[in-house]
DNA sequence: CAATAGAGCGCT
DNA sequence: AAAGCGCTCTATTG
């Protein structure tokens, strides 16, 4: 029967067994309402899934019938002047299963052994799991997981509305089902609105989606096996659970301490608002970069403040490298350009203005912007963001709606940003982070020299680092000299040049000079290494590509001569160039590459690290959750922000929680996985920021 | 009008 | 010639 729709217990029941049958099922859930696309709020009203041999949906929900009686259209609103939206009518719905019914058959399916497919799977397992009280264990795949792991760079192939092809940075289930299948299904994007469209409309739909997923699952999981990628694979699935554990309790956050800090950040940015007009002695758009540009560094008799241009935006370095003439828009407006005028009462004011908005920018999002008329995504005082594992090219985390990764940390500011992440009463929140994790890593890779018997030792790596290039104790370092130090170690991780590092160490460039000269002599190691990281890279020659620690893949064809020209000529395209010109950006892609190369291997194989530490952390909290089965007691992993992890503990448990989490993240398999030891820092804390 | 690119800025 | 992100805004392009 096609589609295969359920609409009895008795069908539903003898679905399950079929399905029961074999090791693995791809599913996927379609929602509806408001909050349809945060998985922790979501009401779905759909589920499908499809196995060897058969494909089946079940609608438990769906609002519409077969007919649709008026279509959908936009009405202007007479007194608002804005578009509103007319819901489509539709004939009543067929009956269908109770929710409550479907989740109860399904349970001994889900709660098996059988592997559990999907496209972006914490989406579909979190979903769920608030119909089944937990998210449903694993095995786990996630296709996209297994085709970025395959390709980080993946482009599908791709036709546009005009009906070009195209290649599209994309990793959505459409994108990769027109690339492998050539088949467009969803011609009517019926997944962005389910609530818009018949009920054997998205029956269909849904069906299909989980089919796909099925098919892309059985096109890509054997390649993985075949690149060398099983046991990284193996790992990603255990992330996958993980993820989709911590997106259900989410980030606590004090609704009346942001609502307080928007009051106060409001009324900053009225006064630097109007002390930017004042100095500027105009009102202008200061969100416009061609208009803050004018009135910067247009001369005072055409009404600007004349002041002179300290930095390029990247287009303006690019018309230098060719010889082209510069406009005023080519000058930078960044912090760094403002920072060159302090002086300047305009400057100052700019300044205020653009650290103000930013931060007021957070607040609207969490809270609902009503000039926007965008929601809160506060959920009884939680935030539900989305870390995504297949997020980045080296192997971290992603964290979006909201980024939760980006919260300002320094300053007056970021502390008070961060006090507003809060434990709620009677909890308390756990933050460890690593210590120099990246340079630990990279003396792992090295096992020997300074920096790795510096790490054995037990000292800290700055200083060490400071002590060997200033020639003097380890006792008689300076702040000063450690901060230089700082700045020649992230040289290292970075491949950053001799002006970055005068800028960071607040030296002179030919000081600058001097030290990386003076770090190379005492660290001959660490260079011989990182020149060995980009030949062995380039060696492979049909094939550039370094593995980070977990056996990722970075791919990079431009560390050649040959990729790097490839490269360069799609950048000049239509555009005028010389020989030399042509070389020179020949050069910087190439170079670009080798410095990826190295970093990828170095924060690649630290994320590794951390998200080992995870699945530690996790198995911890969940054994420990399985003991006494009492959610007032649970402790869980909630956020992780590169070397950080952070976790919600009760209050009578914190000591507890944080003791689990520093076994988690410096024991149990870590300790056989690198030749110097890591190091993290433990907190308690109500807030975020004085767990730190 | 919608989609995309660029600049800028928050974090590790 | 500093690696990796996501988000917001404006300007430009289709």
């Amino acid at each position: 029967m096609f589609p295969d729709i359920i609409l009895t217990e008795e069908h539903l029941r003898s679905a399950v067994a079929y399905f029961m049958e074999f090791d693995a099922f791809a599913f996927d859930i379609e929602s509806i309402g408001e909050h349809r696309l945060i998985p922790a709020q979501n009401e779905v009203v759909w589920l499908s899934m499809a196995t060897y041999g058969r494909t089946i949906v079940i609608p438990f929900g769906h609002p519409n019938g077969n007919k649709m009686i008026s279509k959908s259209t936009r009405k202007k609103n007479r007194v608002t002047k804005k578009f509103e939206a007319i819901p489509a009518v539709f004939s009543a719905p067929p009956e269908q299963l109770r929710p409550s019914v479907v989740f109860d058959i399904l349970r001994p399916l889900f709660f098996s052994d059988r592997r559990k497919v999907g496209h972006n799977l914490p989406f579909d397992l979190v979903s769920v799991s608030k119909y089944f009280g937990d998210v449903p264990p694993g095995p786990y795949s996630d296709t996209i997981v297994d085709q970025w792991l395959l390709d980080e760079n993946f482009e599908p192939l791709v036709t546009s509305a005009a009906g070009k092809l195209y290649r599209k940075p994309s990793k959505k289930l459409k994108d990769l089902v027109e690339h492998y299948y050539q088949l467009k299904y969803d011609l009517e994007e019926v997944g962005k609105d389910i609530s818009q469209h018949t009920f054997k409309t998205v029956a269909l739909y849904s069906l299909l989606d989980s089919k796909y997923t099925w098919l892309l699952f059985q096109l890509l999981h054997p390649q993985l096996a075949d690149e060398d990628l099983l046991r990284t694979v193996e790992m990603e699935e255990q992330i996958t659970g993980v993820v989709s554990r911590m997106a259900v309790p989410g980030a606590p956050v004090s609704e009346s301490r942001l609502s307080e800090l928007r009051e106060e950040f409001s009324d900053r940015l009225i006064i630097a608002e109007a002390a930017v007009y004042r100095a500027a002695g105009r009102k202008f758009d200061i969100g416009s970069v061609p208009q803050k540009q004018q009135v910067l560094y247009s001369p005072k008799k055409s009404g600007g403040q004349g002041l002179k241009p300290v930095k390029l935006t990247p287009a303006g370095k690019k018309k230098r490298a060719l010889n082209q003439e510069l406009a005023i828009t080519d000058y930078s407006t960044d912090s760094e350009s403002l920072e060159a005028h302090a002086d300047n009462p305009l400057v100052q004011a700019l300044s205020e203005h653009s650290e103000v908005s930013k931060l007021l920018g957070y607040l609207n999002k969490y809270l609902g912007d009503p000039e926007k008329g965008t929601p809160s995504i506060i959920f009884s005082g939680c935030i539900h963001a989305q870390f995504k594992q297949y997020g980045t090219v080296s192997g971290r985390f992603s964290s979006s709606e909201p980024n939760l990764q980006n919260i300002p940390a320094h300053g007056e500011n970021g502390k008070k940003f961060r006090s507003a992440f809060q434990a709620p009463p009677g909890w308390k929140l756990v933050v460890a982070d690593y210590g120099q994790v990246e340079l630990r890593v990279l003396a792992h890779y090295i096992g020997r020299g300074r920096l790795y018997e510096g790490f054995l030792a037990g000292v800290d790596a700055h200083t060490a680092t400071a002590a060997a290039v200033y020639g003097v104790p380890v006792d008689e370092v300076t702040k000063e000299m450690r901060q230089v130090a700082k700045g020649l170690n992230f040289a290292i991780v970075y491949g950053a040049g001799a002006a970055k590092v005068a800028s960071m160490g607040g030296i002179t460039l030919q000081q600058a000079k001097e030290f990386l000269a003076r770090h190379a002599e005492m660290f001959p190691e660490i260079h011989a290494f990182t020149r060995r990281v980009v030949e062995r890279c380039r060696d492979r020659e049909d094939f550039p590509h370094i593995r980070t620690m977990s056996g990722q893949y970075r791919r990079l064809p431009e560390i050649t001569r040959k990729g790097a020209m490839t490269a360069a000529r799609r950048t000049f395209k239509g555009e005028k160039y010389n020989q030399k010109q042509f070389e020179a950006r020949v050069w910087a892609i190439q170079s670009k590459a080798e410095r990826q190369a190295v970093n990828t291997l170095i924060q690649g194989s630290a994320a590794y690290l951390i998200k080992v530490a995870m699945i530690q952390t996790d198995k911890a909290c969940e054994s420990d959750f399985a003991r006494h089965k009492n959610a007032a007691d649970r402790i869980q992993l909630i956020m992780t922000v590169h070397d950080e992890l952070m976790v919600l503990a009760p209050d009578h448990r914190a000591d507890e929680a944080r003791e689990m989490l520093e076994e988690a993240m410096l024991g149990g398999e870590l300790q056989d996985m690198l030749r110097v030891p890591l190091a993290c820092d433990a907190h308690i804390g109500q807030t975020w920021a004085d767990a730190k």
